[in-house]
DNA sequence: GTCGTCAAAATACTATACGAAATAGTATTT
DNA sequence: AAATACTATTTCGTATAGTATTTTGACGAC
């Protein structure tokens, strides 16, 4: 007879229920689960995830810092709403004052390791485009994603990369995309900026323009062309923003 | 008899005990009650700030978002350490690269309120030469701190204040700081570059230098010269740096 | 009908106690 | 001495109760 009675296979647990809850809420924003300006009631959360508030609380205190969700005294929590015309070209704004650099000092730090993350995440968009096109979407606005994270890590500054993390910019972007969407679906199918926005939107999803982009980025930083790559990332980060403007102008009018 | 019974001068509430508990906790850190490095209970921090865990767990949720505090799963929180070398120059590296363009902006955007906002900053850095040695060190990193916070916000991009409040420079430097000063009385007198350290410092806290360099760059901004007051906060960061960086050298060993 | 008042319900916030699970430290056995 | 077993501590999560505040909605005055 055993002593020990064997758990049931459950391997060392290497994150928390908190943990978890901050994921899965964080989700729940980008995914408009939780609607952009809505409410976040403690207990009806709580329910829907079965787990108690502790966990709850915890999450949404750090989702406050992120800045995803916004608390006031005594009257709970509410997500954020998207991003007004201002803070959208705040937000780009920023990303040319320190992406531009990273990919330069990634030039000029880069090494095999490196070459092969930044080969690696290129030839996972190129995989990409072989899905369907609803989920390709999501696997390109993650691609983007990490890849521009990953330039701001090979850049080596670590204030940098959390700087460039704590914007949550892609997550900001997907939700102007799919607010955009429902828009579209709903009730404006003439809307003529939205159109535009998934004309331009699938342009880049489609992969032609963004891999395009990157790949520039990409070839420069490896080899080693500093001020090839900076300009190349000055000019994607300007073209992002020429594609997405327009969203983020008609989606707050 | 009136009908209603007046409250008893107590206003709405308008922060939350967790709010209150994350500013306490802040502030233990940042004076060293709680050291660099060092576990932080839930259970001693409630008792002695004589709240329950609840705030504790939140305020740790979000001081952990800020990156003063680290989590590790099912063993705790503890303060983060002081800053390494590294970290010491990725930041002020960040900061040359955000802070030299929120000063061009803010000289191309000042107005009368922004203008009365710096004076009145440089007017506090003065009067502050008059209190005591020991209190000047403290009153100046904090005139620093609100100076430097002062013109993101001016410069008028939203993510670029955030990322420098993000940063809590000033909350580092003085962990460094107060680093520096116990190990200077404690045991290890005649480091020398702990006392190039106190040197280099009074000669910024006496405010001859810090107050000279804020003073071009505050003038600069004032009379719209954009070029000049980028080139002054390039400088004063660079100034900056080479001032702390033996401290951050010789306390990281 | 509009506005204000007031009570009831809902919700946020805090406190407290308890238990499960993991870690850390100590003692025991091999 | 190394491996194992045991104990103590701590973290983590749950549950629950109570207070404070906001929200709601009905009622009545204008």
């Amino acid at each position: 007879m055993p002593r020990k009675v064997q758990p049931v296979a459950t391997g060392p647990r290497r994150s928390v229920l908190s943990d978890e809850t901050y994921d899965m809420v964080k989700a729940m924003i980008l995914t408009h689960e939780i609607a952009p300006g809505a409410k976040v009631n403690i207990d009806a959360l709580a329910l829907k995830l079965g787990v108690s508030q502790t966990p709850i609380r915890e999450a949404l205190a750090r989702l406050e810092s992120d800045g995803l969700i916004a608390k006031e005294a005594l009257k709970g929590y509410s997500t954020t709403n998207l991003l007004t015309v201002k803070q959208f070209n705040d937000l780009f704004q920023f990303r040319l004052l320190i992406e531009p650099w990273a990919a330069e000092q990634s030039a000029q730090n880069i090494n095999a390791v490196g070459i092969a993350a930044l080969k690696a995440e290129m030839q996972s968009a190129k995989t990409a485009l072989k899905l369907s096109e609803s989920e390709q979407v999501q696997a390109f606005i993650e691609h983007d994603a990490r890849f521009h994270s990953l330039i701001t890590r090979i850049s080596g500054n670590e204030s940098v990369t959390e700087a460039f993390e704590r914007t949550h910019c892609h997550l900001h972007l997907f939700r102007l995309f799919l607010a955009a969407q429902s828009r579209l679906i709903d009730d404006k199918p003439k809307d003529k900026f939205v159109e535009d926005l998934f004309y331009r939107y699938y342009q880049t999803g489609s992969g032609q323009l963004t891999i395009k982009e990157h790949e520039a980025i990409s070839s420069a930083i490896c080899t080693g062309d500093d001020k090839g790559a900076k300009t190349a990332m000055q000019k994607h980060i300007q073209s992002s923003l020429d594609r997405f403007s327009p969203a983020a102008k008609v989606l707050n009018k």
